[in-house]
RNA sequence: GGCGACAUCGCCAAGUGGUAAGGCAAGGGUCUGCAAAAUCCUCAUCCCCGGUUCGAAUCCGGGUGUCGCCUCCA
């Protein structure tokens, strides 16, 4: 299994700090307002790799952070004239909401920033104890210049930063890229008793604090998108390591940007799209299609028309369980025939190719085609491609609703009907009364109940 | 200004030295009373120029274009 890491800039065999276990720490959402679908890729392509994971066997831990204190939500607060505590309380259950119509699955532990206050203050003294960080009124920031090896996941060096001038200048930092650890409060914000007075950590500080806590000092697979990994990761690295002298994280994963027509998804330029308001329009496996068609590091351009064009990719995967009647042998045993476990290599050599996600997935359509040419040709081993086709798109999320959407029976009063209304309609066949006839069709076809004319007779379907 | 990424069929998208996966769309055939569905078939030499090599979409150099990071951001 190969993976791509940040750190190295290449694609590194993937060999956990300890045998076996796999402990996943992913950078999760600050909770100022419901993720979009950018955050959206993100929390699904991780999600992807926690489940990948477990298929192979490992014991995956895997832990997302909640920034629940923080500049934009005191922001919010105001904007919405809410309690800072409360405006993060509705944008958390949502955060919720909105995975679970997304399809994720949990992750083992969602812990809150405000819930490790103490253990920031503690690790933040420890920093300003060592030298690597220094008090200024109340503000605590961190010294780059103290902790050689700043700057070896950016591949940006102190010199260049400063180089890079177009940021604010800050006259109680020593150096311009010094950041904050500790916030002085102003009078109003939310704040916390502190050996520098009032007020609340940095950012940077809390994913460090609830990674070594959650899941020990080195870990295995740090993620978020790429934006993050300068400056956020970069000073997670300088805190972790200045304090522990270990390596903090072995993989780094970082998700490529999705843009809105070629250009930044952002608020001024009215190209913000809510994740809930996609999945409102839109079937949460279409979007799910969408964003693994691509592979993770991409930039990827979102357009509705792209979503539509998912969404009849996924439809024709279910078209083709529909053809072989999934639905009537999905609860029997059935055994794999060793020459189809060549589908299953293709598709685990695709994932550990570095997550290769849209390969896996032309995999997944080999497999629908086979699973309906065995159908056709030979009836031989048609459920057992079927088999292996869902289990192996489940690993991928799709599927997740199948009795819902090959459902052909709606319940026993309604099936009835539309077989005594195709049964009139047979008779009109034979009378050649194409005209109604063909109305009946129609009308069918508009309730979404999709007329097959075979040569057995007349069968009809959901239309998904 | 500094650092970096990318450019493959109408659209989306794999492919990192051995002769272009997959999806969507499109066209044609079969089936059908007509349709739909299904099914079969068709559909690219890889931004430009030069180089390395027996051989390059894949490596090197130079263009052109697009994008990202350097500031809160998934």
């Amino acid at each position: 299994m190969r993976i791509y890491n940040t750190l190295s800039k290449t694609k590194e065999e993937f060999v956990p700090v300890e045998p076996g276990q796999v402990k996943i720490y992913a950078c999760g959402p600050t909770v100022y307002n419901y993720f979009h679908v950018g955050n959206a890729r993100t929390f699904l392509f991780f999600d992807i790799v926690r489940t990948y994971l477990t298929y192979k066997g490992y014991q995956v831990k895997y832990i997302q952070n909640l920034t629940d204190i923080d500049d934009k939500l005191i922001q919010q607060s105001i904007d919405e004239d809410l309690p800072v505590n409360v405006i993060a309380e509705k944008y958390i259950e949502g955060f919720f909401t909105d995975i679970e119509a997304l399809g994720l699955r949990k992750a083992d532990d969602y812990p809150r920033a405000t819930e490790y206050i103490i253990e920031m203050i503690e690790l933040i003294r420890k920093l300003e104890k060592e030298g690597f960080a220094y008090n200024v009124n109340g503000d605590v920031y961190f010294s780059v210049a103290s902790f050689n090896g700043y700057g070896k996941l950016s591949g940006k060096n102190l010199e260049e930063l400063k180089a890079g001038a177009r940021v604010e200048e800050n006259p109680d930092k020593k150096h311009h890229a010094d950041f904050t650890l500790w916030k002085s409060a102003k009078p109003g914000e939310p704040s916390w008793d502190s050996p520098w007075g009032k007020g609340r950590p940095g950012w940077h500080t809390e994913c460090v604090v609830m990674s070594q806590k959650l899941l020990g000092d080195s870990i295995d697979i740090h993620c978020g998108a790429v934006d993050l990994i300068f400056p956020h990761h970069e000073n997670e690295i300088a805190q972790a390591e200045a304090i522990t002298g270990r390596q903090f994280v072995k993989y780094w994963m970082h998700g490529g940007f999705l843009n809105i027509s070629g250009e930044k998804m952002s608020k001024s330029l009215q190209n913000f799209f809510l994740t809930r308001d996609i999945l409102q329009k839109y079937d949460a496996e279409a979007l799910r299609f969408f964003f693994l068609s691509k592979h993770y590091r991409s930039t990827i351009d979102f357009s509705e028309e792209l979503i539509k064009e998912a969404d009849r990719a996924v439809k024709s995967l279910y078209q083709a369980l529909n053809e072989v009647d999934y639905s009537a042998f999905k609860n029997e045993k059935v055994t794999i025939p060793e020459e189809m476990e060549e589908f299953r290599q293709k598709f685990e050599n695709a994932m550990e190719d570095d997550f290769n996600t849209a390969k896996a997935i032309a995999v997944i359509f080999e497999l629908a085609k086979l699973t309906k040419i065995n159908f056709l040709k030979t009836r031989d081993n048609y459920k057992a491609s079927a088999f292996l086709l869902v289990e192996l798109g489940s690993i991928l999320g799709f599927f997740s609703n199948l009795d819902e959407k090959l459902a052909t029976n709606l319940n026993d009063l309604s099936g009835k009907l539309i077989d005594l209304l195709l049964s009139c309609r047979t008779r009109l066949k034979q009378e050649k009364n194409w005209q109604l006839a063909d109305l009946i069709r129609d009308d069918l076809n508009e309730l979404g109940i999709q007329i097959k004319d075979t040569a057995e007779g007349t069968i009809w379907r959901l239309n998904r």
